[in-house]
DNA sequence: CTCGCTCGTTAGAAGTTATAACCCCTCGGG
DNA sequence: CCCGAGGGGTTATAACTTCTAACGAGCGAG
């Protein structure tokens, strides 16, 4: 029966070539959806309608529309990964890897928001995706190590707190070297950052009228220092 | 024909007062089916079922899904006003506005990513939510104005660029009379707890071993210097 | 007391996801 | 070269969803 195979990349049965060709296919039908109209939005029916074939013939590529949707999640994870690793390949610092992160998320907001938006209660991540957030954390991670020391905070303030705190509790850094100091860093970008662009991207800041990037920069330098 | 009325508060006739009663339960119905399942879930039929009566008679009290959607919206950023306006006024600083804020989104994290989540593309917030958002960032303002002068930083760093661009640009912080500075720091607290806070909703510290609340605590007082 | 309006009903159209059954044709082993 | 197994696509169907339309019954205002 074949090996399973299934590494889209190589194909060795023409079978399977044109399997995993009209399997990405699909995807890209995926992405225009939830690009204009949202991830909640996307319909089989329609990609199938778009693809000229009908209904059910898209359960022959995936086993439904979670499982579809899971397959996207997979891969703009993958594509986060490998912008910050070619972004960090490239001689980027903590700024540079921001500056990718921004345009990343800015070329495809709802994109960003599959990966970092409002959870679905029942959906759980398939457990390889954490292996790739994995990837992305030690970019960020070696970029925060290689950060000037920041000045230290007062002994006992909640700074402090939370360092010892990250001491102990530092599996999720792989066995990355970083003090606690940096893994900090390392938190304080992902989420000042996402704090910053996710609102922007939501369009809360429409109307208000200062320039978002100005706030992203700012947000961005506050690491410097803390 | 009776007067439009509508004030769900008091009801003249007892038509009215029975209309503002259904819609009422609809609404938590509605909540509670939110808080479950998510927003993306919540089905018009599954009320009615749970209320006893059939499909369509719902829309004798909403237009419609998108309707509903809008008053939960509404409703929401109504709860968290009224929620900081009372810690406001028992005393509460911005550490106070910050816990309350803390335990509104814990209480109910669907709710939260209904009002700051996953933008659905098409939507736009009626004209009304846009003046309870100001009376939230109102009491933001005022807490950010009470605390001590942060230290002075660089001449020409990133944030001095972005304290000019908000001197001219603070339509939206409607007549309230705090310095650029306050302003930057009022954005700070708005855009630094978003993102703690809707990444550990989300669910993407789980596993990672260390305890959201200190990283709560800490980006909190990062606001405090920067 | 009566008429009108509101509320709730059922029926139905146009979508959706997903399963089942069937058919054709390609591909690979003999 | 041939032929059968299985992959790919089809239609039919079930069970959902939102939402419109037409109809009936009862409450309440005048």
């Amino acid at each position: 029966m074949a090996e399973t195979a299934a590494s889209k990349g190589d194909a060795a049965t023409p079978r399977e070539r044109y399997r995993s060709q009209v399997r990405t296919e699909i995807k890209e039908r995926a992405w225009e959806q939830i690009a204009t109209a949202g991830a909640s939005a996307l319909s089989l029916n329609a990609i199938a309608r778009q693809m000229g074939m009908s209904g059910p013939a898209l359960y022959r590529y995936f086993a439904g529309r979670d499982d579809l949707i899971t397959e996207l999640i997979r891969d703009g994870y993958r594509s986060l990964a490998d912008a910050f690793r070619a972004a960090a390949d490239g001689g980027a610092d903590l700024a540079g890897l921001a500056d990718t992160l921004r345009h990343w998320a800015l070329a495809d907001p709802q994109r960003y928001f599959l990966l970092y938006g409002t959870p679905v209660p029942g959906y759980h991540a398939p457990p390889d995706t954490t292996a790739i957030t994995g990837e992305i954390m030690a970019v960020i991670l070696d970029a925060c190590a290689a950060l000037p020391a920041a000045a230290p905070d007062p002994e006992d303030g909640p700074g402090a707190g939370f360092d010892a705190d990250l001491a102990t509790n530092r599996a999720w850094a792989g066995d990355h070297p970083a003090p606690p100091r940096a893994l900090r860093r390392a938190l304080g970008f992902w989420t000042r950052l996402h704090g910053a662009l996710s609102l922007e991207l939501a369009g809360h800041f429409t109307g208000m009228g200062f320039d978002p990037a100005l706030l992203y920069a700012a947000e961005l330098d506050s690491l410097r220092s803390r």
